[in-house]
Order: C-alpha cells, then structure tokens, then sequence
RNA sequence: GAUCGCGUAGCUCAGUUGGCAGAGCAUCUCCCUUUUAAGGAGAGGGUCCUGGGUUCGAGCCCCAGCGCGAUCACCA
C-alpha cells in the first residue's frame, strides 16, 4: 500500500504517542455528560450550568496560537469550539501534554474526550475551556478539509463517487448529509407509528424466496448449498403479506428491502426499500383516503409542514388531493377520450400524440403509453390516478362496474409514482386464469412477466377476506420529502461498481 | 446498453498554441495565551485514471480500456 506524506507522518505521530506511554486506542470507556448543541442552544439560558462538562467526539480544527489555542469538537450532534491553556491541561512541570500531545500529535480527525467547564469568549462564541484532555482514538487518514464562513462554504467535499464509496467521510464532512439521513429515519419512524397506531401489524417475510412474485420484474438468483436450491432474492413481498391476510391478521406491512435486477438510474438502485401494507374488507377507495392521512401526517412530522419545497416545485400534501380516473387524466391533459376506444382507435390516438409505440402493444399498454408520455410528467401536486387496464395488473381485482379495468391507484408527484395499489385480487379462479396469461407473455419473451406461485394460489383458495393493499417506495418518497435529487442521496451506500 | 461530459497533490480546483507540474486549504519546521475560512515566516508533497500511439517533446492530440456523472433506453 502506496502511503501519502500525510498518512506517514500520522503513522509517526501514533508511534510517538505510544512512546509517550499513551494508549491511543484505549479500551475503557469515556462516558460524556452533555453533547455540544445541548451546551451552544442552553448556555446563555442557564448560566451557570455546565461548569463540570464531559464531551467527546472528533477533533475538526486546530487553531494555535504559542501557549493557548482553540480547536473545534464534532459530536454527533454538531460542533463546539475548545479553548484549551497549556498551564491549565499541564498544571506541573512537565508540559508535553500540551506541547507535544496536542500541538503536534493530535491531527484533525482523531477522535477524543475532553472534560472543563463552558463559557463564552470575547467574541461571543460558546466554548469549552478545557480542563482535561484525553485520546480516545487516532485518526490515520487526513480528512477533506471544509471550511465555513458567513453561511458560505469553501472547499466543500464534493466528489460524487467518493461520497458514495465513502459515506463515512461525506457524514464527517458535511453536515447536511447527516441531515438528510436523520429526516429519512423521522420519515420512516412516522409512517411506522401511524400505522401501527391504526392497529396493524409489522412483520417480516423472508428475502429469499423459491418463487418470485408481486411485481414485474427481473430478480437476482442465488443458491442455497444445503437444500441445492435455487432461489430469488424478493423483488416484492405482496404475495407473503397476503398469505397472512389469508392467515387471518387484518392489517400487515412490512418495510422490504427488495431487489431487483435492472437498469440503475438517479430513480433506480438494485436494492430499495418498498413498504407494503395490506388491510382486510377495505378497498382502494378507503386506501385512498389513509394514504392521503398518512402522508400529511409524515410530511408534518418530517418538515413541520404540508408544504415542502422540491426543487422547483413548492409541493402540498394537505387533503385532500387531485382525483383523476386514467382515462379523465388523459382527457384532461391530452383533449382526448380515450374511454371508449378500441385498441386501433387507440394506436390511432397514440400516434396522433406522437406517443412512440410497437406493434405487439395491446390496449392496456397503449394507455400506459400515452399515460406516461402525455399527462404523468405534468402532475407535480400529489394526485390520485385510478382504473388502470386490467392487462398492467394482474394481482388486482377487476373493476366492479368498467369492463377491462381494475381496482387500482397510483399516487403522482413530482412526475413520478409515489405508491401503487389495488382492491386485492381474491378470487383464486381469476388469479389463476391471470397468472396463466403472464406465463404466455412470458413465453413470447417478456422477461418481467410473472411467474405462476401454485401454494400462493392454495393459500387463496382457502379464501381471503377483500383486502386493499398498496406499495410505497419508501426511497422515492424520502426523495421528495427530503428534497434530494438522486436516490442515491437517501441511501447511505448506493450501489457501485466494484473497483 | 447508447450518447455526451469529467478524471491533475489528502480535499477543492487552475493549467494558455503541445515546450521545466501550479494555487488555496491541509501537511512539515519556527513564532504567537481569546482565535474562528486565525495570523506571520519558511519547507516538503504528483502513477496528471490505466495502456498504447503520434511527436524532437504529451496533463493537453489520436486509439483502446477503467471509474464517475448527466441524458436516453430499460424500469408497473
């Protein structure tokens, strides 16, 4: 391993350290007493507190000056400035601690402990005036220096790939990366409460699944050496979750790592989080109006408000929201109905829209088609797309009054799908006759069509309850609600290639 | 998978017409007891992504590859 200047003088300065008899990872524990932003928000309202303060985290500036100098401490919770005296951390003699501890062998980076009381300097800045200090571990590697001044920041630790490969670095570095990954739990933590607070369950449904199902998609194999069996990685979980709806819980969900072995984009990473939830003798129309809750709710509970600025767009998740069926949603943004249309008068209106199409689409395709193209881009506000055709869903209950369609809704925002959801399929018969018709897709070569699960279509045979159920991606979500461009921004460790 | 862009010091970035490899921060040495993008004086640090080619001479031009990004394709 090629060493840089910087890394070899640390590996000195650790050496020189051990020499002093100081152990530079030291076991015992350092146990702290306050975290920097209780001391900066509290100090001026409770004067005399924090007179005896132990605090610990990584050492971020060093700023000397002869016999005295300042240093900034990051907690995990922000940073706090150290005064630190060389007579007052070495009351003796012996004045290494100070002059060759701190001052040459501590670097930025290294982690320590330190004990004293607080108080406020000259220019008015909330310090720590140090009484004690201690190494609790040395940093090896030289960290991206950033720098701060009047809100503006110099320097900033930019790389993309770095970031990503080094997500312990960005979270050191820039604070607001921190930020965006503390709101993304609030978000997940919220969406758990209200659910659990209606009632349902949270449960766990296995990774590794001998049929894959739910949704359409390619999956990733993998092999079990035991059993020598092959077995997918979930691409969804819905068809487990439903097993227990048949088992008789009345409200499961699940938050599912799923994967899923496609095209990565700034929307797209092989492994994403969807959350499930399935409710037994509900339909859409009652999952419409508790989405609709759950995500005021959430937004409130991320953002203090229903209205978050995403980009652009000042988006507001305050119900209630726009409610358009696909074919009124096409009418409304394209001037056409398509409502009554065959499938030529619809490859007809497709063209006439400039909507690309193939041959081999068929009805259902070709509303998805100029769905997609002509009106979902356009709908920025959180809006309700109900009646898909029935080809798109084969897990959906057939729609109880329009021939060809189902029982299903997506939510738009920001021109993209926020969830998907039906009125659960529940008639093993129909199930069984869909299944059927993906294995003929399959045949002619669509590699996402579905497979047939036989112990799935036992579990309904015994008989499921109506159920409403719907698929949250949890990433896109946290991407709008936390205004990130990329997913990869509300994933700690997006996928990369290896290198 | 396609197209375009990027890859130079630990980090952020310059690099002219192809002519000695640069800056700020960081690092090292020295000074400095209320600084805060601390300051002052000095110094060191490079696989210019990799491999070929053109050329007297390549960070720069050409070819191939690797990695990242953007857009598209794919993606319920």
């Amino acid at each position: 391993m090629q060493l840089s200047e910087q890394e070899i003088v640390r590996r000195e300065a650790l050496q020189k350290i051990i020499d002093m008899g100081i152990n530079p990872y030291p076991a015992e524990a350092f146990s702290v007493n306050y975290t920097s932003t209780e001391i900066v928000e509290n100090y001026e309202l409770s004067e005399n507190n924090f007179q005896d303060v132990h605090i610990a985290g990584r050492l971020m500036m060093k700023r000397i000056m002869g016999k005295a100098s300042f240093a900034e401490l990051q907690d995990a919770h922000g940073k706090i400035q150290l005064y630190i005296a060389r007579d007052e951390i070495c009351p003796g003699e012996d004045k290494s601690l100070y002059n060759d501890l701190f001052k040459k062998l501590l670097d930025i980076g290294d982690i320590i402990g330190v004990k004293g009381h607080a108080f406020v300097t000259k220019t008015g800045q909330t310090s720590i005036h140090v009484e004690e200090l201690k190494l609790l571990s040395k940093s090896l590697k030289p960290l991206p220096i950033v720098k701060e001044k009047d809100g503006e920041v110099y320097d900033a630790f930019t790389d993309p790939e770095l970031r990503y490969r080094q997500r312990y670095v960005d979270l050191i570095v820039n604070p607001e990366v921190r930020k965006v990954f503390e709101m993304r739990s609030k978000l997940t933590n919220a969406m758990r409460s209200f659910m659990t607070d209606s009632g349902y369950l949270e449960v766990e449904t296995p990774v590794l699944q001998p049929i894959y199902g739910g949704a359409a998609a390619r999956p990733f194999t993998t092999h079990h050496n035991t059993l020598d069996q092959k077995f997918y990685l979930r691409i969804a979980n819905e068809l487990y979750l439903k097993r227990l709806i048949v088992g008789g819980f009345d409200g499961v969900f699940e938050f599912a790592k799923d994967f899923r072995n496609e095209g990565m984009s700034r929307f797209h990473n092989p492994e994403f989080t969807m959350m499930e939830l399935y409710v037994a003798y509900k339909d859409i129309y009652w999952m419409m109006d508790y989405f609709e809750e759950m995500v005021e709710y959430v937004a409130q509970a991320v953002s203090g408000s229903t209205e978050i600025q995403v980009g652009e767009n000042l988006i507001n998740f305050k119900r209630p929201w726009k409610r358009y069926t696909m074919y009124g949603a096409i009418k409304e943004f394209t001037g056409e109905d398509v409502s009554t249309l065959d499938e030529a008068g619809m490859r007809a209106v497709a063209k006439k829209l400039h909507v690309p199409i193939e041959e081999n689409m068929g009805r259902g395709k070709l509303i998805d088609e100029i769905f997609g193209e002509k009106v979902e881009s356009l709908l920025i506000q959180p809006t309700f797309i109900t009646d898909y055709p029935i080809e798109m869903s084969p897990l959906a209950k057939k729609h109880r009054s329009e021939e060809g369609l189902v029982e299903r809704f997506e939510v738009i925002c920001n021109g993209k799908e926020l969830c998907n959801a039906f009125s659960e399929l529940n008639d093993p018969i129909d199930q069984r006759e869909r299944f059927e018709k993906q294995i003929e897709l399959g045949k002619r070569g669509d590699e996402e069509a579905m497979v047939l699960d036989e112990d799935f279509l036992n579990a309904l045979e015994y008989g499921m309850p109506p159920t409403a159920g719907i698929g949250v991606g949890i990433d896109r979500l946290a991407m709008i609600m936390l205004n990130q461009n990329s997913i990869q921004d509300v994933l700690f460790f997006p996928q990369m290639r290896n290198v």
